[in-house]
Formats: structure tokens, C-alpha cells, sequence
DNA sequence: ATTTAGCACTCTGTTGTATAGAGTGCTAAT
DNA sequence: ATTAGCACTCTATACAACAGAGTGCTAAAT
């Protein structure tokens, strides 16, 4: 049933040279492009072969091939050799991405989303830190006018987010102070879902007590924390797609795709589901069932600040993408951001 | 030499015509669409004259008019009807729009984008007001780590924005927050920029003075507020502009506008540009010499918050624009923004 | 038992030609 | 001053012819 060595070696011609030219593969490209000793009528057979195998497609009958999804997929788990960034690629993240100033998460990453585009020639991603899931350092509560409190939340690893919120119209702002005071003292170093349980045992336990202030601070806690924070996406270089040839002759799959990335909700959801794997993801074409960007590739990996997964990032691009160099730079991409997230 | 009565009836028929069918509008087309009393022959005529003037222009010897820049000026000038927001967009606005939550500004500039863009089926474009020219409400210093102050800035109009600096090490979270109340208590209520001079002249007085901590918390007041914030730039609805014919058409046309999206530089340039004026300004087409963006026309307007324009507002479409409903809409919209954050 | 040369066949894309249609500009008549 | 009429121009479309790339199959060669 496996596909022996010879069509294999075939298979990964076809994948190299359509993704070299995005056109269809025929086999004189093939035997001119590699020496395999074999004449077109040969590899004319075993393309035959692995079409049936599904591994290849046509798009008419008298066409050369092009990968399917799942010939890609063979290509990147067994055929491909993917292993060190580009020397190119790993000496500018050396120059231009290690030297960024680490102090503001926001601009690091934003960074980091740059770098992906720039270097891939594709769309760069990247998933912020849930900061609802990393410890909390300060909560800090400000009185804009009455009623509305700026509930401010950093997390030890830096992150910062503010938020506004309603709250009770009588606290002044000494009294969000103390419970400032009160709540970092208690719940300084836990995430936020740690705390947000804690508060309701507490609230629970402590119902009947008069510490009116206490409670106060619990009410606040729990509505600081209550509603899930945006989640925050960079998206850098989708004008890099319109080059690419595919779209460019398709419009309504450009307008698909340039409709996901405007609404960033299936992005999210997909780099959302990758963040409980560890390493180095890949979503090749219809294997990932978004609309919109069902004819895309991304390569994706989990980030991490200390020993903790924080937050994925990755690159988006065509199927017929550059694995062997994406792959070794998305990789190469999110040890660096980790390092750079943990010398703290 | 002004055109008389007629021509310009004309030019309104054509550029109306043009802007509903985007396909050069012939003399058959008018004299079928509106009712001259002229036959095809004179309007012939009178289209000839009109092009030779500069206000129309012809693909190609046989075929139809299309309106040049100059044409649309006239006919946004003077010859177009343009008065109320449409019933339908008013009553949407009003449901929907006013009900917004208006505690934070942030979330209501999204809106507002969102419905600008929703309303004119093109993009929505607002540009959020800066921090440094509206009033001083609260600045406050939180300490990250050694050496790393987190500046957060709330103006009086509720909005927020936060930075990381550097600041001298020894400083503790208790000299931060006596800093604090020393700079709100003597520069609450200013703009940023009358700030900044103070502090200047101020610090420059008091050079030889012993207070040490004084002197810090000027130091770090002018390192607070030295650094230009970001400018933010809402945009949505790029996409809807990928339905447009004319562009669809033409890919490079398609290709440099969304990199002009995408990079955001030139639209805060034009909208900055802006911000001096008071009311509706329209760039139309070339107009705007913009790369990227001189096949759109802008329509924005600048916004204001109690009694000064503190941002702009507004929509990028085609040159083939709608502008008797979205210029309404644009000014419409402005005034419902302003008064959204007059009301606190 | 493979491999391959040879060949008929298929499909696309390009080029050239003819044609219909839309629209113009000009002239002469109203 | 307006317009009917007409010759002219240019585009877009359809169609045919054809070159080119590529295939699959068969039979010969290794």
C-alpha cells in the first residue's frame, strides 16, 4: 500500500517544481529538473499512479499535475528536508529581531508579526498572550467619573491591558485604592481564572459579613475580571498575497480571503485551537475547514513566556507555500519570541 | 465661460448615470434616463464641449463619457442634491448607533467605523483623537520592573492610553505615585503640549534646586510625554472596495491600494491633514496625490469633542462615489460622534 | 518484468477574422 | 439652434484554425 522510494522521489519532484512555478507538472518538467534516470513515459506512469493514490490532481486531462492537499501533506511529514532557518533569514532575525526593545510585550509582538511577513513573503500572525491566562502582577483601579471605573490588569511577563467598566457610583477613588491594595495583596501571582474562583468561594463564604468594603472589593474583582478580554491579533502582509499568481486569477477567492482576514474570527479561532500543541502546526488547504481560507496553508507555533504556552504565531500563505523554509523559520521564529519573553 | 444651465444638467446626467453603472454613459443612455427634451445628436454636442472643457473624458474615440476629477468637483460643488442623511441611514444610526456604550472611547470609535463602513458599503475610516491635544484628566506611573515605568494617560474625555519607558532604577512605586499626584495636581485640566512647555520652563528654573524628588518627577513627566504616541487609525470594510468593478478589473490598481491599507501611513497623513477643518472635505481622485490612493475619493470630516476638533472622520471609496448619500452620511455621522463625547 | 519509444488523442491558449453593437462627429436639412 | 442621417471608429464576441503541452496506451527493447 506505502508508496515505494521511486515515487516518492517523484511525488516530492512534482511538490518542488509547483511550488516553484504554480503551474501544472508535466513530466518532461520533471525529468528535465531532476536526473532520475527515467524517461517521461516512465514518470508518466507513476504520476498516473499517484494521482489514483490521490497524492496528485488534473486539472484536465491533457494538463501536467498539481499536489493535492494530501500530497502536500506526505511532502511536509516525510518527503521534505526541512531543517535550519535559511542562513539569510536567521542572520536578519540576528540583527533586526533579537535587538528589539523588550520592555512593551505589545510592540515586541507586533515586531515578531513583522519579522513573519517579512521574512515568509507572507502573512505574519500572531495570537497575543491571553492575559486572563497569565499571573497577574498588578490590578490597579481608577476613577474616571462617577460610576465608571479604568480597571488596569499587568501581568509578570509585562502585558498590559486596560479596560473600562461600570461599578458602584459611591466609591471614591481611595477606595478603589485600598481595594487595589487589598486585591493585589491577595491574588498577586495567580491567573486570572485562579482568582476569579477564589473570589467566588470568598464572596460565597464571607456574604453575611460587614466588612462593607470587602465586599465592595469583591464586587469589583469579579466584574474586572468577568468579561473575557479581547483577544489580540496581528496580522501583517496580506497585501503580500495579492502577488501571488492563484489569487490574482481568482478573484472570488481573494475576496474571500481578504474578508477572513478583515474579520479575523476564524483566524483566531484557528491559532486559538493550536495553542494547546506544542511546537510546530501545519494546515494544509481544505484540511483546515475555515471559509475563506480553505485554500491557504498555515504554519503554525506555540509560543512560550517561562515554561507556560502563552500565545501561537505563524504565517499564512498559499498551498503551494514554501514549506521547507517556512516551516524551519515559524519554528525558529517562536523560540526566539519565548526567549525574548522570559529574560526578564 | 461657465457652463450655462443646460451643459451642466448634462454633466449631472452623465456623472449620476456613471456612478450607478460604472460603464461609460453614451448620449443615447441619457437622453433614455432623463428627460431633455434634446435628442442624441445635440447631447452629442453639448458631451463633446463638455470634454473638451475637461469635465468628461472617453476611453476610446467610440465610446461613452466617464466624469474626470474635475467633472465630479463640479457636480459635488454645485450640481448635486445633497441635503439629509437617507431615512433608512438616520433611523439606523439611531437604533444602533446612539445606544453605543459611551464609556469607552475606544469601543465607540470602533463603532462609529463600523457603521461608516456598514452605511456606505465602502470603508470606514476614523482617526482616533491624539492624547497629546486634548486635557490632562489623570496621569499615572506603575512600576513593572526596575528601571520599567508604565505610563497610563487618561485625557478628560475618558480616553486612555498606556506606554512603557524607562526611567531611573531607583525609583520606587512610592515616589512614582507621589509623582503622580505632584503632576496631576499642577498640570490636571492642560493639554499635553502646554505640558510639556511647563515642565520645560520649569525645569529649567528649579535646575539648582535641592529637591531631588522634584527633580525626578520632572524628569519623568518630559520622558512621559516626549515620545509622539501612536496615532490610531480605525479602517474597516477594506474589503467591501473588492466588489467594485473597476477595480476588480484592474489588479495593480487593486494591488497598490491595499498595500496603501494595509501600511495605513498615507491615510493618517491625508486625515491629519484634515484636522484643521472644520465640516465635510472631499478629495476626489487624483485630487488627493496620495499614491496607492488616487483612484478613491475621500469624503471625511473632522469631529469634535465638547468645543475643539480633536479627530477625523470619514469614508474611502471609488472616485465613482455615491456622494449624495455618503457626504450626508459623513456629517451626519460626525455630529452624532461629537456629541456622543460631549456628553459626559 | 520493466522500461521506453512512438503515436494518437485531448485539451488549452493564442491568433486571426468576421461581425454585431454602441457610440461618435460631421453635414445638411429643419 | 436643433436634429436626422450617415459614415466611421472602436470594442467585444464568437468562431475557426492551429500550435503546444501533455497524456495514455501499445508494442518493442532491455
Amino acid at each position: 500500500m506505502d508508496l515505494n522510494e521511486r515515487s516518492r522521489n517523484i511525488l516530492r519532484a512534482v511538490v518542488v517544481s509547483y511550488i516553484e512555478r504554480a503551474l501544472p507538472i508535466g513530466s518532461q518538467t520533471v525529468t528535465k529538473s531532476f536526473s532520475f534516470g527515467l524517461s517521461p513515459a516512465t514518470i508518466r506512469n507513476i504520476m498516473a499512479e499517484l494521482e489514483d493514490r490521490g497524492y496528485l490532481s488534473q486539472p484536465h486531462t491533457s494538463a501536467g499535475r498539481i499536489p493535492t492537499p494530501k500530497g502536500y501533506r506526505l511532502y511536509v511529514d516525510e518527503l521534505m528536508e526541512e531543517d535550519h532557518p535559511t542562513l539569510f533569514d536567521e542572520e536578519f532575525l540576528k540583527e533586526n529581531y533579537l535587538s528589539t526593545k523588550r520592555e512593551d510585550p505589545h510592540a515586541l509582538l507586533l515586531e515578531t508579526t513583522r519579522m513573519l511577513s517579512l521574512l515568509s513573503h507572507y502573512a505574519g500572525v500572531v495570537l497575543a498572550p491571553k492575559i486572563s491566562e497569565t499571573r497577574l502582577d498588578r490590578l490597579e483601579f481608577i476613577l474616571l467619573r462617577k460610576g465608571h471605573v479604568l480597571v488596569l490588569q499587568v501581568s509578570k511577563d509585562g502585558l498590559v491591558q486596560h479596560r473600562i467598566i461600570d461599578a458602584d457610583p459611591e466609591l471614591t477613588q481611595k477606595d478603589l485604592s485600598r481595594i487595589s491594595a487589598f486585591l493585589n495583596e491577595k491574588f498577586g501571582g495567580l491567573n486570572l481564572d485562579e482568582i476569579r474562583l477564589r473570589l467566588l468561594q470568598q464572596m460565597r463564604a464571607e456574604k453575611d459579613q460587614y466588612d462593607r468594603l470587602l465586599q465592595k472589593a469583591m464586587e469589583l474583582g469579579r466584574k474586572a475580571l468577568e468579561e473575557p478580554p479581547q483577544e489580540e491579533l496581528y496580522v501583517i502582509g496580506t497585501s503580500n498575497i495579492l502577488n501571488l499568481p492563484e489569487f490574482a486569477e481568482n478573484l472570488e477567492k481573494m475576496k474571500a480571503l481578504f474578508k477572513t482576514f478583515e474579520e479575523k474570527a476564524a483566524i483566531l479561532k484557528l491559532l486559538n485551537n493550536s495553542i494547546t500543541t506544542e511546537g510546530v502546526q501545519i494546515f494544509i488547504g481544505s484540511e483546515n475547514r475555515m471559509p475563506g481560507i480553505e485554500d491557504c496553508s498555515l504554519v503554525v507555533s506555540s509560543y512560550r513566556s517561562g515554561d507556560r504556552i502563552v500565545g501561537t504565531l505563524g504565517v499564512i500563505g498559499p498551498t503551494r507555500m514554501e514549506y521547507d523554509r517556512v516551516i524551519p523559520l515559524v519554528d525558529h521564529t517562536a523560540k526566539l519570541l519565548s526567549r525574548l519573553l522570559d529574560q526578564d
